[in-house]
DNA sequence: ATCACACCTTACGTAAACGTAATGGGCAGG
DNA sequence: CCTGCCCATTACGTTTACGTAAGGTGTGAT
């Protein structure tokens, strides 16, 4: 797996291969790996959003539970909510090519690059408008005649 | 005034001097005015950045507040909280040059300007990778081949 | 047996800025 | 007097993604 798409590597992530080699990882290990708590690994759990077996009660997560969450963690990256990202997960099928799934993605995609692009004006008016104020502020602390003059 | 800028309107917006002609709004106006809703008027007052006089229960709006209200919906606009907007703003004081209520206002303007320039990366980020993942779905839907190849 | 860890579950707490009832007073028009 | 509006207060609800505390299990090492 070469690219780190949300969509191609989703295709990826779910493909019931049992490897022979399956390396099973702790959730301790894979918080690690990853950068999360086990706190949010357990979390995502709970939301429906990664399934690893159990030996006992341990969770034991294998390399699909890996690039399942590498995809949750990309979506969050993006700003989905995790509702979105389960939403879109839930849509994949093993068998098939999966253009209704890949459909919605898209769809979603597209309108949160939407709010992306919004925020990202909002930002530059934000840091602009800040900008301004700074500089006003800087002005009225060199000389205090700034500030009559302007009345 | 001129400039809606945090910290030179902040002067304007306490100076105590009683127009003649002061015009009092009461909240729905000003809600109008500012484009925000009673709630919200009301929040900020009970959260201590307004005083609005009162003509029985019913609030009344003077100038000063509504220069306050546009201070407060500038620094939100910045990314400021309610609780740092307080608390420059409680930094005023009518008399005097102000110096320490600039360089408190200038400092907390410099971390916010940090933080702005920062989600503005991981912004623009976001909007890398979801371009990309954009592409690669595209990409799928175009020719089931692509999926293949990859692996 | 006792430690030190790593793991488990349950469940309340947090932050920010209001939204949204629910309930009631006061005033002008008809 | 009734209705409609604007205003008021109190106070619980909402959202998201976990943090954090409390208490318990299991395992290998000392």
């Amino acid at each position: 797996m070469k690219t780190d798409n949300l969509m191609a590597d989703h295709a990826a992530a779910a493909t019931g291969k049992p490897h022979e080699t399956e390396e099973l990882t702790r959730i301790g290990e894979m918080a690690k790996l990853f950068g999360v708590t086990l706190r949010t690994l357990r979390f995502y759990e709970d939301k429906g959003l990664i399934n690893p077996q159990r030996d006992g009660s341990t969770r034991l997560y294998t390399h699909r539970d890996k690039a399942r969450l590498k995809l949750i963690l990309l979506g969050r990256k993006v700003g989905f909510s995790l509702r979105d990202v389960k939403q879109m997960m839930d849509l994949y099928d093993p068998s098939g090519s999966n253009a209704r799934q890949l459909k919605v993605a898209l769809e979603k995609s597209e309108k949160q690059m939407a709010r992306l692009q919004k925020q990202r004006a909002l930002l530059d008016e934000a840091i602009a408008d800040l900008s301004l104020s700074m500089d006003e502020a800087r002005r009225m602390l060199a000389g205090n005649t700034a500030q009559q003059s302007a009345a």
